[in-house]
DNA sequence: CGGCAATACATCGTTCTCGATGTATCACGT
DNA sequence: ACGTGATACATCGAGAACGATGTATTGCCG
């Protein structure tokens, strides 16, 4: 399974899990959750979506197009949704370390109904975040942003440090809402 | 040019910049800047030198390894530098979207060493950022994490406000700094 | 009425990625 | 003496990414 294409991958399955729909349509939400940053090409997307197809994860069916070719609105299989759940309960460790491939699970969590299961890949998310690491290191020591002289290093370690702090706070917030749902 | 290979070559060319030094030491440098996220395969890596090697950009010359194999201490030519400053001069958009490409960019700026040029750089990412943009649309308006009942979702939304408020206040900072440095 | 943009999908070929595997050396423990 | 792990690089093959290009339809603007 090659990187962008697990993601891209549990992309489509999990829009189609929230609808039913057709590739232009997939296409244009997958821009605005991982292609604001970096679109993806219809060549990349129909042929991962003919993957899928070929493995049962999904069914097509022909309607005639709305303003203008025949679409081919995607449907989950009962194994599709099945693989969904399976990827979203057990992702690869580069899923948790990887910001867009993060995103893209937190984007479809909501579908792995157990809160349990869900708590567990945010403390897996809060565990990376607290470890110690930088962009940049002397020998094995990791660099603060305070010992770094150049402006733009600096401002990576900075920007990095606040988003790092912001998400760690949301992670507490969300665990203690999650575990409050399962207390009762 | 594919996607990553633009972004690890640019690695290559500006840690060599820094310093020369062989694949192996690179290797480890890029894991820590674009890698604490994911990981740079040998077998990505070395046909990725070799390329910049054919092409010109940098030389090798082999040392008896100390405490291994030998080495191949790689080098920046003439023609490798120029390259480097084109590449930092002129990015293509994504290079400015792409948080990954955009910190690669960052780490390496400082070779740009026209204070102006870096400083148009900082505006198109200050441009980008202020752009109204989500991750998930309702037709064609973007929706804000008030809006978004799915607590994960609406985490997504809350972190990407966050970072992108500080890279701002950064770039103004930065920008000042460097305007400040033009005056005089 | 002509052209252009948007919708909607497909194919092809080049280039790149990456896991698997191999080779070789040194350090260190046991 | 032996295995293990780190250092350091290389090759191979399957598969994926993507730009280019093509096809077809509808709607809109001038």
């Amino acid at each position: 399974m090659r990187h962008n294409a697990a993601m891209l991958e549990l992309a489509i399955l999990g829009f189609l899990h929230d609808a039913p729909q057709h590739g232009y349509e997939l296409r244009k939400r997958i821009a605005a959750l991982t292609g604001h940053v970096k679109p993806v090409a219809e060549s990349t997307l129909y042929p991962a979506i003919k993957r899928l197809e070929k493995a049962g994860l999904l069914a097509r069916r022909t309607q005639p197009g709305a303003g203008a070719a025949p679409r081919h609105v995607l449907t989950l299989t009962a194994e599709g949704h099945a693989e969904l759940r399976r990827r979203l309960a057990h992702p690869a460790d580069t899923d948790i370390t990887d910001e867009n491939r993060w995103f893209t699970l937190l984007a479809f969590l909501r579908h792995l109904d157990d809160p349990l299961a869900q708590a567990e890949l945010l403390e897996r998310r809060m565990a990376f975040l607290r470890r110690p690491s930088s962009f940049f290191y002397e020998g094995d020591r990791p660099l603060r942003a305070e010992e770094v002289e150049d402006p733009f290093r600096r401002g990576i370690l900075t920007i990095a440090r606040a988003t790092s702090q912001a998400e760690l706070s949301w992670l507490r917030r969300t665990l203690d809402t999650l575990r409050a749902a399962t207390d009762d």
